[in-house]
Order: C-alpha cells, then structure tokens, then sequence
DNA sequence: ATCCCTGCAAAGAGTTTGCAAGTAA
DNA sequence: TTACTTGCAAACTCTTTGCAGGGAT
C-alpha cells in the first residue's frame, strides 16, 4: 500500500484545496472534475489510506456521514451535535499535560491525534426555544 | 415528547448501571433481560430521546458503531480510533476558556458538552510495528 | 513477474421510518 | 380523547468487499 496513484493523488490534491470539511460523497464529486472515471469505491478505499497514511483526518461526527480535513496546520474543531456544523479555530492544548494524565490515571501513552470538542451552537439553541 | 414509557426507563436503567460504553445493540441486548418484548427500533428512539434530553451521551467512534454513555459523573474520554477502545479520565477542561476562545475566533457561542481525545493507543500502536 | 491498483456491482452494517395498534394523562 | 408510544417490517444511508482486469516497478 503505497504506489503512485493518480487517483489517489487527485482525492490528496482535492483536499488541499478544500478546506470545508467535505464528506466521503462531496470528495466523491470534487474529485470527479478531475478524474472523470474514478467511481466511489476507489474514493473511500483512498480516503481510508490517507487517514491511515496520516495525511487527512477523520472527523467522527454526531449527525451526518463522517467528514475529513487535510492537515494543513495544527488546530482544532468544535463540532455542533445538532446541526453538524464544524468550527475551526486554534487552541494551544498541551498535548503532553494530557498524555500525562492519561498515563497516570490509565497506565496507558496514547498517541493523541485531535482533540475534539462537540456541543451546541448558537443558532441551534436559540431553534430550540422556539 | 417526554411520557412515561416503562421501555424508555428500562434503557436509562441499563445505562445508569452500566458503564461500560455499550453500543446501541449491546443496550438493546442488555434491555431485553428487564423487557424481553422490546424491539430494537423502540430502542433506538428513545437512545436518541434520551440524548436529545441529555441524559446520556453520544460518543462519536472511528471504529464501529456509536456508542452512549450515562452522565453520572464529569469526566473526558481519550478513544482509540484504530481499535476503538475507549478510556474514561479526568481533568480539568477550562470549558469557559475554551468557549470564550471560540467566541472570539467564530464568534458564536457554544455550548460544550464534552470534549474528546482521538488517538492511537499503545497497544495498537505496537501491533503495527509488527 | 509481482504487487498494488482500479471500476463495477453486490453485500454489509447501522439506523431510521411508516403504519396500525396500544398506553398514559 | 388527545398526544405520545410501541413492535414490526421495510427502507434507507453510508461504507466495505470480491472479483476480474489494468498499471506501476
């Protein structure tokens, strides 16, 4: 698992440009402009090689089919669990203080690779008054 | 929404009494012992009712199906994404740094409700060096 | 040659929904 | 007697897989 693949370079180049947190289906059909023949099952197997590889992230979501993001720079996601709206923004996370701790208290060093919080945003709340 | 439903009950029992982050099958599985009538569709309304109203918590997995949690206690969940295991700990998320950071950078307010840990744990991590 | 790759179509996992009937307030 | 609930079965959404052929090294 790891030859040249224009295929898979095309889903890679796709999400470089795109930076809106697409789901498997919208990488689906930004990817189709470029390769014309390329058919799902080729999405989601590359898609799943690229988390594995480490280049994208998986982004596992309350409502709606899961979702990826390139990372271009380190940062992080607050993810609305009604609407699914994904925020990002930058938080310095001490990493280590947290591994730490879960060392200590799980006797466990767990790779982190995101941290992510989920809630409600603003606009969800204010529908639910209504 | 919001009758008695001696079906609904049974299900946040089973959550109350365990803590084990069962999956929605594991709960309908587990609810049978108390409601050998229960259908899996009546359990997955009320699971999603019983989230809706806060009752217990969706955790969002890489791995497999989702699984739920009974709030009885604050605390964080650090999540393995290749074998889904998931660790309870504790520690002292700064929630209103955290929203009042969010509030700056997408200037929305967010209600959090919890905030995850995705990482590789050691065990895994092991295994693919072999 | 060998290994990884693809498209297609079919299958799979997990979850939701429409309906007619039952139960609570 | 109104509003919410249930079980059943069918539908649905998202994702994975087997296979036969194609491409890279």
């Amino acid at each position: 698992m790891n030859n040249y693949s224009k295929q898979r370079e095309a889903i890679l180049d796709v999400m470089k440009e795109n930076r809106t947190h697409p789901t498997a289906e919208e990488i689906y059909k930004l990817v189709l402009e470029k390769e014309s023949q390329i058919s799902k099952s080729t999405v989601y197997r590359n898609i799943n090689i690229l988390v594995d590889l480490g280049k994208i992230r998986k982004l596992n979501m309350t409502v709606g089919p899961d979702r990826y993001d390139y990372l271009y720079k380190e940062h992080s996601h607050a993810i609305c669990e009604k609407c699914g709206k994904i925020f990002d923004f930058y938080y310095d996370i001490d990493k280590d203080k947290i591994s730490n701790e879960l060392l200590k208290q799980i006797e466990k060093n767990i790779d982190i690779n995101s941290i992510i919080i989920y809630g409600i945003c603003e606009d969800c709340k204010s529908k639910n008054k209504e």
